[in-house]
DNA sequence: GCATAATTTTACGTATACACTAATAAATGC
DNA sequence: GCATTTATTAGTGTATACGTAAAATTATGC
């Protein structure tokens, strides 16, 4: 097996063996193409990736770290599953540390055109709405949820809050059709970018409190609605 | 150099070296053994530690994926230091994260009994504020603020409170000894105790916060005033 | 002397080798 | 047949080998 890749056309990224296994294996996990529950070996993983155990094992310790996997020493990598009380901790965690970025951008937020990003997600999540594409509109209010940590201008948060995000995902996915019309997300926003734009810290993490604790009632509810007791 | 070590007489923990290597690192640097700011190559950490690169290159992604240090592919890895910024992204996530675990605690409290390891780890920090011995004192606090987590009943909190305590601990040494006595802190925690066992998550919240915000203000003060521009 | 080019060195990324031990299968005693 | 022991297998943890490219060094042209 040769050791160095680069040889297809002008792939975009000459990233690591390390990192094109982290993303092929988040990727995997969130299609559900590694199910939840699963388990797989360090040489088949290497065998589906096409590379060698070393940068799989340092992918598989970095999931790990970050609450994806399990590695279990002789019984393979495990997919963790998602229980509705799983989701319970993590929408909790998640409504504090976005709170705090809505906070943030509140505090940060000496001029009203920083928050056009917002703005224009917030539109394409109406548009995408009006055009019943929830695969828009997910994308739209991901970017949303985006902007505002961008504009939160603390590293640390943002990747905290991806990390826990990605853990969720697979499970966003799945109830994506199956929940009502997100008529009540886009009101929200727009409430937010308002206590934003009047830099009001507190009503702003008001507004955004009550709207995770919403979605985060709507997801729980859902799932065990639809039987999922592990996701 | 032997692949199997564990000869000595009856160690307690026959971890591997990937472990062994993740807590030596971070025992070395939160003693400053390894200062921030400096670098160290993957061969010379290897060395230090007696094992061959392999374990210690796993245990320096996951120490990065924990925000510790740096890896720069031909430049070492870098111990991250704090600025006085830094310190308060920390310090405000830590607050969040620290209040939904004060919040659950308050919820979940079916029986004052539950929280006897609080009022335990509470009087030691009294006794050691009195006997001012501030080791003492410092090992009561973290005490107290883990048995918190551990009655919040979610792993996910803990954890992730762990790792960015973590990032503080070398800062927190250094102003274990230039700070005032801490005698707010005991009432606070006393208040804390009270609310819980009235199960009042409201206020439970609120004065965690209190707490949390002053020990922020006191810290970022500490270091500004001592020119520690960067710990 | 300085800028550029050629060369060497070095650190890393990744593959591979290998010993150890947990898990499994086979064998033995009852 | 079932429990216990012994043998086998397989997966992992760790060491090591090695190619590649970045960095450092030396050489070359002006």
């Amino acid at each position: 097996m040769q050791q160095t890749v680069q040889t297809g056309a002008q792939e975009p990224k000459p990233q690591s063996q390390t990192q094109r296994a982290v993303s092929e294996l988040k990727r995997m996990i969130v299609s559900s193409e590694l199910p939840a529950g699963s388990s797989h070996l360090e040489t088949e993983l290497a065998e589906m990736l096409g590379m060698s155990r070393t940068p799989v094992r340092e992918a598989t310790l970095m999931l790990e770290a970050q609450g994806l996997v399990e590695v279990r020493p002789r019984r393979g990598v495990r997919i963790l599953s998602i229980s509705p009380d799983d989701m319970e901790e993590i929408y909790q965690i998640l409504t504090e540390l976005e709170c705090l970025a809505a906070e943030r951008v509140a505090e940060r937020c000496d001029n009203p055109k920083m928050l056009e990003p917002l703005r224009e997600a917030s539109r394409r999540m109406e548009s995408a709405l009006e055009a019943d594409n929830r695969e828009a509109w997910a994308k739209a209010d991901e970017d949303f949820h985006g902007r505002l940590l961008d504009l939160s201008g603390s590293e640390r948060l943002k990747s905290v809050i991806a990390n826990f995000n990605d853990q969720v995902r697979r499970a966003r996915a799945l109830t994506l059709y199956i929940r009502p019309a997100p008529q009540k997300s886009n009101a929200d926003h727009l409430a937010l970018i308002d206590a934003l734009e009047k830099r009001d810290a507190p009503l702003a993490r008001r507004i955004h409190r009550d709207h995770r604790i919403a979605a985060k009632s709507l997801m729980i509810s859902l799932l065990r609605k639809h039987g999922f007791h592990q996701v």
